[in-house]
DNA sequence: CAGCTGGTTCAGTCATAACTGAACGCAGAC
DNA sequence: GTCTGCGTTCAGTTATGACTGAACCAGCTG
């Protein structure tokens, strides 16, 4: 029953294998789980939007694996499924925009914080306290200043190209 | 022999336990141990440089974690021991322009992962994977170079306080 | 209908690393 | 000299969570 042979990817060749693995180590780096990253690589690297078994297969991992971790990046609406009328095969695809996602939710993380030191500011006294607090709050206030501007020139590029 | 009573910090009240405590999280959240916040809270709190010792007390852990955490915080430059002459016992303290190394270690990070990008896209043809890249590279290049503008920022302002 | 395939779920395994306890080294105090 | 207290190190424990295997469900296929 060999139908439809040209599969997105169904090996991965030298490059494309480390590729793969230095996207799983990054994940891992900003706490995410190591496949987590790999599934987003095997999703940049396909030429269409691969079904969860043949991610197992790629990557040779489980199939829960794949499924536990295709949950969590559509959760953080990093990936979307794609159905094909009629078919029941969940093929996964990137989202546009997520990167945006991924740099406004960490903007918003940093205000959390910000707000959370300026309140515990007014309980404090100490001078140098006061003082490094300030430092801290200087900190966090560029980082997400900054990290807006990113959403803001991601966006940007996205209506330019449109 | 009760001699220096006016230690730098005895113990917490309870905003500051709540400060310690999400100083560890956050740690926690950016892949560091848990302690290494906490100390690095505790730094920030203490009106002056508190010996490991005194950290082990306030936080209610062990001497040896103290030492391990405050040697990786040492040798991520962020604190330094501050030694009083005669004297054989180590404070800690904060060392000035720490966030800024932050900024720019993790800067150097979204750099390198840049390069190493841009060395796969050589290998690879597929169309829709190099839109892919492309965005990529855009997402890390954006960080880097707001992280060094962050970076930036924080200088001035020290250059200015000076 | 049975059989096969894609996917999810859940209990269990395993690896990692944070944290501790205990032993040790060292420098002042007495 | 001994004693005390600070600090480091190292082996051992423990907690966490990533990953798997197996059971299960659902739909298409013949």
């Amino acid at each position: 029953m060999i139908v439809d042979e040209t599969t997105s990817l169904s090996t991965l060749d030298a490059h494309e294998v480390t590729f793969v693995e230095q996207a799983g180590l990054r994940a891992q780096e900003e706490g995410q789980p190591r496949i987590s990253g790999q599934i987003w690589a095997v999703l940049i690297l396909a030429d269409r939007p691969p079904t969860a078994s043949e991610i197992a297969r790629i990557l040779e991992v489980s199939k829960a694996s794949v499924s536990t971790n295709t949950r969590l990046l559509e959760e953080r609406g990093l990936i979307r499924k794609v159905t094909q009328a009629g078919k029941r095969e969940q093929h996964y695809s990137l989202v546009k925009g997520a990167y945006a996602k991924i740099a406004e939710k960490r903007a918003i993380d940093f205000e959390d914080r910000l707000a959370f030191i300026r309140n515990c500011r007014r309980h404090m006294t100490n001078a140098r306290t006061l003082e490094q607090l300030g430092e801290l709050e200087r900190f966090l206030a560029l980082q997400a200043e900054k990290l807006h501007e990113v959403v803001d020139a991601l966006k940007a590029d996205k209506s330019e190209a449109a």
